[in-house]
DNA sequence: ATGAATATAGAAAACGTTTACTGTAGATTT
DNA sequence: AAATCTACAGTAAACGTTTTCTATATTCAT
């Protein structure tokens, strides 16, 4: 390998104006000089040894990923997000796959310090990472996709507020009255979140709740086909349902059909998450976007801006998304489509 | 941060020692100092500082995982397997997406290298690793799921062959006489081999092939849909399609139920990938699962091997997987399943 | 013409390791 | 009893940068 000295001989000066030139842009070097040792680094293929950079300088131009074992299928299209940005200021990613027990979760990071990281990006994990602040020694870090209710702990998360209301104002516009509801569990933020913007759009627009037509699941398809069954028992069936995720949109679907009602003209659904299934069953799911790869995007500029201007943390950044209008609202009811042809702002899949 | 020099004040030795008895397990040290430096370093929170040890030893205990834009939604269960073996030893893993233009590969590769991380993981990649490695400048590297025929490139990819014949030979079991194919795209050895392990399985079982029942599509849902519409245009209808992904099963499902068939009672359709969709589709689809985990550490491995015992790359290896017994194949038809309870091998999801 | 300011660039120290070399006991051989 | 070996541990150099300090030549104001 290059280093700095055959750089310098090259171009015939010192390793100091070598390292001034290939790394601090505005050090006064003559104009003759600067060209010359350019060329001879490029000539020479020069690349800066990193290793002793990050040894002299306390940076190493690395970011640690943490993921753990609950980050779910929307992690890959976060990290990419995450990616997209920090390669662009010339930072590389650390991903790591936090273990199960804390005091190996403590040695990882403290792994990663030796590594000398320069901050954190915490994918989707439950880590307690405002308890465990020490443990990162002052780097700065973010958090993607999960909320923890402590003042200082900064979050990028859905809009989720905003995400639902598109929603259920988008049944409501479509005249439907009678609206019924399937939510997650509780303990996640999002599950609260969606049942709030629910009960204040249908608030909004004068519609009453009725507990018969809200049930619950665990976000997983078995449970929002018994939750649709819970709902399908009431004496007054709802002409709608929003569902707080795709996967039980897609199991209430099948508890609706097989009571031998029709999607969407019967009861129409919405789902959340433009989950996979929401593109590839029948009818298609209409659902809310998730806005992963723009949060991640966002995540990895709170870090870089706390990084380079020292700024403080925000405090949650919320993220809002779009509704993909598909089949099962009835809004496209009729329009046969065997595989949507929506394609998402950040240009994923 | 806490260096070897106060591990040594504060055990009473040099920081020779010291290191030898922290990385150098077998250096003749006595019993005594020994202990007594492990119980410093654990006391004081010591972990070494990985940028002055590669900057001297030139290894990094990283390795690059390459990406590109034709990575798949399988690479994130390639990486988990990768990782798991890499991790526990010791290694860090440095993920980046390769970008577009080949001009810019070799920059972020020259980057890589800065970083000297000790080897290079190609995942589902198409650069032309054999005619750039020059610039891998010798270091080991492993390709996972993407076979290149240079003879001294080593790929690590599901053995299509056997994994292919699973599906074939268990509907040639069940008495069908009668089995149409869908093929991918024919730049793909998957889709060469799988189609290769058909044709061999039916001449093994005496059966003979007709071209009015083979068809091919470009893995998509649609062209699954086009290539069964096609086929069902046969004056004899096949009484099984072996599909060469599940996408394309799912379409090809479709084409078939729109015709007024079923599933699998009229035809019986076996896919490929156990994707998401075959999971949650009516019927669930019969398929082939992706040893993806599996192969991901068997790449990681190799890579280890070449690493620590400077072993040859191992050519191409050739993992097993198995068939996953759903709806559409007939053979648990009627046992209606809202969600498969099939569990990977791997433990993944 | 003198002194001060400026522009440019070199010398050398420092970052935290690893390791080749050296040194010193005590044990073993002759 | 001298010579050699062994087991253990310390000294110091080196890895490739960045950066402080210093030095020189040029420019500028007086």
């Amino acid at each position: 390998m290059t280093t700095i000295h055959d750089v310098a001989e090259a171009a015939g000066v010192s390793i100091a104006t070598v390292s001034r030139v290939l790394s601090k842009s505005n050090y006064p070097v003559s104009d003759e000089t600067r060209q010359r040792i350019i060329r001879a680094a490029k000539d020479l293929g020069y690349s800066v040894n990193r290793a002793a950079q990050s040894l002299r300088t306390e940076r190493s131009m690395m970011i640690a990923v943490i993921l753990d074992n609950f980050s779910s299928m929307f992690a890959p299209t976060i990290i990419r997000g995450l990616q997209a940005v920090l390669h662009h200021s010339g930072y590389f990613c650390l991903v790591v796959n936090l273990p199960w027990e804390i005091h190996s979760q403590a040695k990882v990071v403290q792994d990663l310090l030796g590594h000398s990281v320069d901050g954190f990006i915490f994918v989707e994990t439950w880590h307690p990472v405002s308890e465990s602040k020490a443990m990162l020694s002052g780097k700065p870090y973010a958090i993607v996709h999960r909320l923890f209710h402590q003042p200082d702990v900064n979050s990028v998360i859905p809009d989720e507020i905003y995400n639902a209301t598109l929603a259920v104002n988008h049944l409501i516009q479509m005249g439907h009255q009678r609206i019924g509801y399937i939510s997650g569990p509780s303990e996640f933020f999002s599950s609260h979140d969606r049942l709030k913007a629910y009960e204040q759009a249908m608030a909004a627009a004068g519609l009453a709740l009725d507990k018969k037509i809200i049930s619950g699941g665990d976000w997983h398809i078995p449970s929002g086909y018994r939750a649709a069954q819970r709902i399908l028992e009431a004496r007054k069936l709802p002409s709608a349902i929003v569902v707080a995720n795709d996967q039980m949109a897609f199991g209430a679907i099948r508890a609706i059909q097989e009571k031998g009602l029709r999607v969407p003209e019967d009861i129409a659904v919405v789902g959340y998450d433009d989950d996979e299934v929401a593109k590839v069953c029948t009818p298609t799911i209409t659902t809310v976007s998730l806005p992963l790869f723009k949060m991640g995007q966002v995540a990895a500029g709170n870090l870089l801006n706390q990084l380079t201007k020292a700024a403080a943390p925000e405090a949650e950044t919320h993220i809002k998304s779009e509704l993909i209008i598909r089949q099962s609202c009835g809004a496209a009811a009729g329009q046969h489509v065997l595989a949507t042809d929506y394609v998402r702002p950040d240009g994923q899949a």
